[in-house]
DNA sequence: TTTTTAATGTAAAACCTATATACAATATTC
DNA sequence: GAATATTGTATATAGGTTTTACATTAAAAA
């Protein structure tokens, strides 16, 4: 086992996508699995796997494999996911009412307490029985509720603004599908959905 | 300038990144830019900027740096994306008609051009002026149209049975929201597009 | 015109990280 | 009790990133 922060970035990336897999076996019923096995599902190696665990301890049983169970409990713990964590939502045009409508979020434990838009059209109104509140009173309402995530469908060239005011709401890790580098300090986390750039890095390798 | 085959794939990733912030300059009007002031406003370092460039040619001028239009359409040459891309849509949930009304899509390059689902009743509705298709006839609508990217938000179970399919109607990239991992060959790209999973990497760092 | 400054492009080295290989240790199965 | 399967880890290899260096060229200043 290690310190957070010697742990390879890209090995806790995985995690993630181990644990997706894993709930898709706990579903089936399956109660044990080799890492052999969880590659092939991955499209992964066996060796990787292992890797990328063995940097937060030893969860197998050499012969047999993980118990899917306890290596879901386990990937749940160290990623932080034993707990409903509020999200608050800003923008409330097409894509943040899909949102707002998914249900996987709740689903996996981001739970979105807070809705926020600047167009008077749409404040006040419910969506998906939530009452879209004024951007312009952020700060009170975060703090309110004590929320630390925040996902961002606002136009890009207010997001550098508003992620200004959330860090100083004390907001830790912000989720932005504005097509912006945003800038904050290095003890808030920052992720970017990005489908056309992933479509423009395919394009690449066409024709 | 080298073969595609021998530069980073990571270069390429970033290249997208650059463009996008290419067309910032481009539409504040700033005719020059140095790889310096590049890596500012992108958050990253003026050699590694160099150094991606480099692997496809020389674009800058030495004493005063890159000229955006010229770098601009470089770019987008070697990104391929000089060219209107078809794409078609299937799954017509609620992300999947946010992505019919999404803008960002048609104004870089990406339209979409056929639109699927299997739910009757959502089959033959008019989302955006387009028209909802019977995932049962893809294969001769996307032939017809010789469209090569797809974009997926159906359910994680469909989803690898869907990509056989297309991927045998000619489909040489899909954008996938699935949870899930899809298995296509080598040729064919793929890319996810995982919220979820980005937001549960970062609860990672938090607390 | 000459000098100084700024910036690219590239080469080379050093460093870091990820991936692959190998294998001892151990559990399970036959 | 032997054979097989599998983990966990050590080691080696490969690959990407960062740093340093610098020749070259353009622009700005003197």
């Amino acid at each position: 086992m290690m310190e957070n922060s010697q742990i390879p970035d890209i090995a806790v990336s995985r995690l993630p996508v181990y644990l997706q897999t894993l709930n898709l076996l706990l579903r089936e019923g399956t109660e044990v699995v080799s890492s052999q096995k969880l590659a092939d599902l991955l499209g992964t190696t066996a060796t990787q796997i292992r890797k990328d665990l063995s940097f937060f301890g030893g969860f197998g049983k050499q012969g047999s494999g993980y118990n899917v169970i306890r290596l879901h409990e386990a990937l749940k713990d160290i990623l932080h996911l034993n707990k409903i964590w509020k999200v608050a939502l800003f923008g409330m045009g097409h894509l943040g009412q899909a949102l707002l409508r998914y249900q996987g979020l709740a689903r996996r434990g981001f739970e979105i307490v807070l809705a926020f838009d600047v167009n008077e059209a749409v404040i006040g109104k419910k969506i998906n029985g939530m009452t879209v509140l004024n951007e312009a009173h952020l700060e009170q309402e975060l703090k309110k509720q004590n929320v630390q995530i925040a996902i961002l469908t606002v136009p890009a060239k207010d997001a550098q603004r508003l992620a200004d005011r959330l860090v100083l709401s004390g907001i830790k890790a912000i989720l932005s599908y504005a097509p912006i580098t945003i800038k904050a300090p290095d003890n808030v986390q920052i992720s970017y959905v990005e489908p056309v750039l992933q479509l423009q890095k395919m394009t690449f390798y066409l024709e």
